[in-house]
DNA sequence: TTGTAGGCGTTATCAA
DNA sequence: TTGATAACGCCTACAA
């Protein structure tokens, strides 16, 4: 298997010893000058010039494999999703996050190493040692809800440096990093209520998700400041549905409206579901929004609904969300401890909101 | 700066001495048994087993910097892009190429490091040694045409195994894959020319990257043989349009078939500014294709003309591109030599080519 | 101001 | 069958 073959492929590269020998200087001299002298050490500028000549005829190049050893850390940061880290099914979720790690990885001065939950290495689904691989990066992000605990448990107790995007509380001591879905929802219904609403109900999916799960918490939290503790409290002001969403009906829509609900909101989800239920039984049931109700999304739409009208809501700053990531993980580093980990999201105004029917608003 | 900190924040990561020490034997035995025991040598069912279990214990992974120091590679592909490999912009993304590239590297085993071009450590654009990083992987794959030459011919001049996506004949000794644009470019030629058609224009960007040379070259090619060599070195049977391009208006088209074309080409470009001027034009000048013209696109539709009627022509196989540039790579890794460089693009039938007017096909 | 020496974590060559 | 020991290229006290 080409074992003895040229491999060792440095061959003809020059190395510290070589330059020091053609500027007469020691090794350690040349390591000095070519480091960026970092201690503020004094050295004659003539040796110093012969060092940067003497490098410049070899075509010195520092070997990273070396420097990295002798400095302990390898500037490496892993990214590890229990998915496929490049799937083709969830690129609209992970793939905006990835934009704002890379751009913060590469300010801070740090490559990135993929690692796949289904990789080699003898790293399958089952393997209790699947998550250790990322050990070989100076420390580690980590995507989507699916990560063993256990495992990811073992290296947080380690002290390896880690950081979960999304929250992840139950993990005691795991940093993490999300994106601030109970201010953001508060904000819609807030919104809602300044243009009029009143009775406004919440669509979400039976999942308890804590990204399901802050939603609500901040849909009723702004139902309470707005409407009162009594519409907040309200079972009726929040309905779980399935995917596919069967209940959410033309009927179902007609029933509320009836009842004096006047705005509804759905969460977003990978699936979509809730919004995309609430969507068709509206245009099913020959209503339009913002006219004849207001809707609202607590997320960005899903790619194949975003041609349609814009809807009212929030997005998610998922670039920042990887950058902020990012920003902890290296604070972590550094010696220094947690940064903020809620990222906020920017209010959408879109156009699917308005004054409830029969108001001016 | 947090320059003095807690650094050698290696802390918990155990070393092959601590396995050794855990597992009640030297460390060379750890390292020959952790390194699956190329060299053949012999070692008892119980020292292998104990020591196993020491590393699994202590979540033991190989220091890359040290194997590649030690023993010249690490099991690492590295991926730069001069841009960032994650783009905001959607069309510029190498995403799909990605997807090839991960399988194909997990597939051999190896895990990837993404190398940021706009990188510090003083890692700038204009910075000598930026490219230099990738040394820390057993090799390299190199994507987009912004990679400096300079640096990449001294990487390849020093025998690091580079591979570069996308052809690339200017730089001597780089190997690199491509889309066999030629052959792709040709076939629709071809196909167009089975249907009846004998006058196509081929509209392409004023450009001289590869990849349109390679398939205006393609479209000529194939047109001397189906309509004659007069037909092939007609200068106006090849439009270079600018970006936007202004010059594909309603009049041209009607123009064109009115001297007998019957058929049009478009390049894809990143842009799709060649198809979309097409596209538009024709539509403007309330035609439709296959009725009335046929129309071509040498590569895969944009995405948002996508929903469209999907276009007759080719795709380029992005994944597979990916995975033979890592074969390619690996192939070079093992001594072996170049693999095939040039990656087939699959006919799509499409529905926008038919037979030309008035003709039976 | 410069040089000497030791170590970073692995692999590889020999002895034992 | 296993264990010293010497690289690999660079960094960094510490000594000169």
């Amino acid at each position: 298997m080409a074992e003895k073959g040229p491999s060792r492929q440095r061959r003809g590269r020059p190395r510290q010893a070589e330059v020091a020998r053609l500027a007469g200087v020691s090794q350690t001299t040349v390591s000095l000058v070519l480091g960026g002298n970092k201690q503020g050490i004094a050295l004659h500028e003539d040796t110093r010039a012969r060092v940067l000549a003497a490098a410049r005829e070899l075509g010195y190049v520092p070997d990273p494999a070396a420097r990295r050893l002798a400095a302990a850390r390898n500037n490496l940061l892993g990214v590890f999703s229990f998915t496929a880290t490049f799937p083709t099914a969830v690129e609209h979720s992970y793939y905006p996050i990835l934009v704002g790690v890379e751009q913060e990885a590469a300010a801070q001065g740090y490559d990135l190493v993929l690692f796949t939950g289904s990789s080699p290495g003898g790293a399958q689904a089952g393997d209790p040692g699947a998550l250790n691989r990322v050990r070989l990066a100076d420390g580690c992000l980590f995507l989507g809800r699916h990560v063993p605990d256990d495992q990811l448990r073992k290296l947080v107790v380690d002290g390896y440096p880690a950081v979960h995007i999304g929250r992840r509380d139950e993990l005691e001591g795991l940093a993490w990093v999300g994106a601030d879905y109970v201010a953001a929802s508060a904000e819609v219904v807030r919104r809602l209520s300044a243009l009029g609403h009143r009775r406004i109900v919440l669509v979400r999916e039976d999942d308890d998700a804590p990204a399901s799960t802050d939603r609500e918490h901040g849909f009723r939290t702004a139902l309470a400041e707005c409407a009162g503790p009594r519409a907040a409290d309200d079972p009726s002001a929040v309905v779980r549905t399935t995917h596919p969403a069967d209940d959410i009906t033309p009927g179902w829509v007609r029933d509320r409206l009836a009842q004096g609900v006047t705005a509804f909101v759905a969460e977003e989800t990978d699936s979509g579901a809730a919004w995309r239920a609430l969507h068709t039984a509206v245009a099913a049931a020959g209503l339009d929004a913002p006219d004849d109700l207001s809707l609202a999304l607590l997320g960005s739409p899903p790619a194949d609904l975003a041609a349609a009208r814009p809807p009212t809501g929030f997005d998610i700053p998922r670039a920042e969300l990887g950058a902020a990531a990012v920003r902890m993980l290296t604070a972590q580093l550094s010696g220094e401890e947690h940064t903020e980990p809620l990222v906020a999201c920017g209010f959408r105004a879109g156009s699917t909101a308005g004054p409830p029917p029969g108001r001016t608003g």
